[in-house]
DNA sequence: TATCCTTACGGAATTCGTAAGCATG
DNA sequence: CATGCTTACGAATTCCGTAAGGATA
């Protein structure tokens, strides 16, 4: 039993059993990859794959029972790898976070500022994508940390972490009949904001389901005229006059946003928890604990190491 | 990296950083060892042994950090042929189960019968310990199964499940004041015991504990004549006249006792609790859970695999 | 001085890629 | 007939054990 032949069985099976695409991205010969498994199998006195002829075409029962060990063994390897590099490299290395783009451009930016600052050796990488592609970036082991309000507590492979919570505002232009209500005093309505055409985040993104859920609940119809995967998108539009935005409270600055204003909604939708994950059962180099208690500052070492060997929980959005 | 090298990091722990006796262990040359740990060091970049001049003397911080994640690695490996001999050998196989003399003797036998009716093809092996011994030899792979009263709870790299509560009996031969004492109704108490020679288990036996514990807490002496590893010991002292024994209720007999006779204590001590412990994170071919069942039934493949799957608790005798 | 680890070296075994063969959609 | 897996074979590499060397308690 080697690690190569394992490599292939778990690649075997991401790459949809074609053992010629596996060579590929395994950079080794096609034939290679046929006897690491044939032996893998014969050592172990079972098939793991489905035959049709020659070609594969799925997993037996038995090699069905035994991929999550083979998938916990290469990532044990991994760890082993980074642990060494953690210890070795004293300090350099690279961090990659994944976030979506609220994330990326209104959370982040002070750790990642702190961060750079105090490690000069490790390279950043900050991608960004929808929750969905985070997730996976995470359980693929392409990215250290994610960063999102959605999602990431739901799946088992990831431990999420609670950061810290936020509440949507309203943002008019200067003079729209909400601002005027707004300077009257007047506590803003959901009935009242279903009278205007709304912008807001794309459905998936950034608290957008409690926005959905809020209105369904009074039973008003949500009048979206335009639906943006970002807040700077949204503000453009609203300074247009094409509507009234619903974005992040985070997202607007009195200072920067001039052309706006911004209402308080924290009374008309359910507050977003901002959650960040990593891959569970990853090994996290010391600097990587030293992000996330950066970023958020109750997540020591400890409470994230705590929080990984639990089981994984039922996990949904408060 | 490769399984050879991680074994001998391993074994350079266990056996005392002697890679010597490595060497011998893993029926190798010790050149060899020595290169294995050598050439993992160098690609992790790490030196994972202290060394006083030549030799070995215990493990650096790097080694200390990436020890549990070698042992992981080598479980989930051997996890990896355990589970291919499950399918492949075809209910074939080999059932090591640890317990103390209380146990083989008088709780396995039922369910150790009807398992090697059910599974002639499986080579049953008991084998007599401790309870430390029991854990032991789970921990090192030696046993698959362990059953015991007391301490295997307290291993966190064990998951211990309760199977049956079980109290003390005391035992006399007939004609005995003790025994004349319950002809007349007379119930027994431990103020009363404590005029008498006692026999009973050894410390760290088979619910001995308990019996102290309740001597000590009514400030009563306990007048200990002897102390045996196993109730068949303690009865044939008793029959020779030597004092009063203490057993468990289960190792009497009516049938077979009949030079004895016994007197419920229950209210006298803390009932015990009989556990049964596998190691954490071990792959349990079917006819092990078969095993459990029949022994416990309420230990199904389900429970089981729940008790293994969560966190390590504070696990005390109840 | 005995124990224990490292280095050096040569033979053996393993590993891997190329080329050819064969089955299937 | 193109795709995809297996078999065959030879070269290169790796692996491992023996023998010798050196440091330490």
């Amino acid at each position: 039993m080697n690690f190569q032949q394992l490599r292939s069985v778990r690649e075997a099976v991401r790459q949809g059993f074609n053992l010629t695409v596996v060579a590929e991205v395994l950079h080794t010969s096609q034939p290679g990859v046929s006897r690491q498994i044939r032996e893998l199998e014969d050592e172990l006195g079972i098939q793991l794959f489905e035959r049709a002829g020659k070609r594969l075409t799925g997993l037996t029962p038995p090699g069905i029972t035994v991929l999550p060990i083979i998938e916990r063994l290469l990532q044990e390897a991994e760890n082993l790898r980074r642990a060494g590099q953690d210890f070795a490299s004293q300090g350099r290395g690279t961090l990659t976070i994944a976030a979506t783009h609220s994330q990326a451009r209104y959370a982040l930016p002070l750790a990642v500022r702190d961060f750079s600052l105090a490690h000069p050796q490790v390279a950043l990488h900050l991608h960004q994508g929808t929750p969905q592609q985070i997730a996976e970036m995470l359980l693929a082991g392409e990215a250290d940390i994610g960063v999102a309000t959605e999602a990431l507590a739901e799946y088992p492979g990831l431990v999420a972490l609670p950061c810290y919570q936020w509440t949507h505002s309203v943002i008019v232009p200067p003079g729209h009949p909400l601002a005027q209500d707004a300077q009257r005093g007047a506590p803003l309505t959901l009935a009242r904001l279903a009278q205007f055409p709304i912008i807001t985040y794309e459905g998936g993104y950034t608290g957008r389901s409690h926005i959905d859920a809020a209105f369904a609940r009074q039973g008003l119809a949500l009048n979206l005229v335009l639906s943006a995967m970002d807040a700077d998108v949204i503000k453009t539009y609203v300074e247009l006059g094409m509507g009234v935005g619903i974005i992040a409270a985070i997202a607007y600055d009195e200072q920067r946003d001039t052309t706006l204003a911004a209402i308080d909604a924290r009374h008309l939708f359910a507050s977003n928890m901002t959650r960040l994950a990593v891959r569970r059962g990853s090994f996290l180099r010391g600097y990587v604990y030293e992000f996330i208690r950066s970023f958020a500052s109750p997540l020591t070492r400890e409470v994230v190491n705590r929080a990984m060997s639990e089981e994984a929980g039922t996990g949904f959005d408060i």
